[in-house]
DNA sequence: ATTTCATTTATTGTATACGGAATTCGATCT
DNA sequence: AGATCGAATTCCGTATACAATAAATGAAAT
């Protein structure tokens, strides 16, 4: 377990950077939205120094393009980036799971249940939460801290995919299945087993969220 | 292919990004290296307002750290973080061989050959720079444009650590032996078999680097 | 001599000011 | 009326100015 952070307050250029990611993965800033600092810094109130800076480092993750010189704009979803996106983090995932099985890392059942329950549920916030959730405890126990830091830039953009596409069309029914499955392989030491089926798992929701958002495209 | 960018100058931020990036990679900013804005900026002759930002994004991608509130360094060298980096990297590339190699993609086979040539020769320079050059080629070749992004972030912590070690002791000779089974896989379009030469090829490179880093913190 | 407290200094983060580039709008000309 | 050229506006990037905070230094007291 890692030290928390001392710093009481973060920077002024933090707190303006998660408050825009926030608001992007959440859907509020919709892809295409044009982002002009001085606006932004108003609502903020804060200048457009710490705007500034925090757009730039969206731009760096990829969640804000640049228009021209006239600004930046919320990158537009797409099908094609999509799906790299859950390539990537599919690599990522496999690679967690198959170091976490071989140090039979032991990892809390109990996200599991909340997971089932979550999809009982009726909110999609909670829904997506878990998943990160589930995830992220293999990231941890892997021992890789970059691992995490890595995944987690890629997160912000499937969180984004999900939200834009879940209350549309629900949650498949299996996913927590595979999630215990994988976390049985992983208890048990089983590397290549928790690799194989992490992979898999992300290939077909890979494949459930393409196909959706290629349904939501086409519609409209 | 994608369409060059038209922007004849790059920002300042940018220029202040590369040129600090390249001195740490290449070493002439020691690790734990003290960074002050002011003094950057007086070398660089800019203003502190875009070496400012230029380091913040160097922090986010971990080349410096902070040093409580006085400022950052150039972030040292641990064994520990270097094999993470490398774990990190080979699931890459294992993913950008397997790609590559289910589109049966064509991989110019001068790189083999350069990169033989360079190996015989006595520039570390080159020698990283074909390694580079190799893996650059399969991550464009995996069609997935979020892999070389990814990956070359952690290229120039690898080509740090590399060039850091390399003049001490020399290159593996099989190196370029294994890239070329690679290669021949990949354009074999055989998807499992390169990603698993992929994946053992940077295992071993990564046993390779992290025991000569472990020796020479040993013996200093 | 060592420790503690206050003052100074170093250095950052944020705000404001400035200059320039690109787009948009309007007027004039055909 | 439509097109074209120029003026005005918008908006960003960079520089400078200001404020706050943590470290460092030095003096005084035990």
């Amino acid at each position: 377990m890692t030290l928390t952070r001392i710093t009481l307050e973060p920077d002024l250029v933090e707190r303006v950077y998660d408050a825009l990611l926030h608001s992007i993965t959440e859907g509020t800033l919709a892809p295409g939205t044009r982002l002009a600092q001085e606006s932004l810094a108003a609502q903020l109130n804060v200048s457009r120094q710490p705007v500034l800076q925090a757009l730039r480092l969206l731009k760096k993750d990829g969640f804000v393009v640049d228009v021209g010189k006239r600004g930046v704009m919320v990158t537009p979803i797409d099908a094609k980036g999509i799906a790299q996106v859950y390539q990537l983090r599919g690599a990522l995932d496999a690679l967690a799971s198959r170091l976490a099985a071989e140090r039979k890392a032991d990892i809390d059942p109990g996200l599991i249940e909340r997971g089932r329950k979550a999809a009982r549920g009726r909110s999609i916030f909670a829904l997506v939460e878990t998943d990160i959730a589930f995830h992220n405890a293999i990231y941890e126990a892997s021992g890789n801290t970059l691992i995490a830091e890595s995944a987690n830039r890629h997160w912000a953009h499937i969180r984004r995919a999900m939200s834009s596409v879940l209350f549309a069309a629900g949650v498949r029914e299996s996913v927590w299945d595979e999630h215990s499955a994988i976390l049985d392989a992983i208890r048990a030491g089983d590397g290549p087993k928790a690799e194989r089926l992490t992979r898999e798992h992300g290939e077909t929701a890979a494949r459930a969220v393409t196909n959706r958002i290629l349904a939501q495209t086409a519609a409209a």
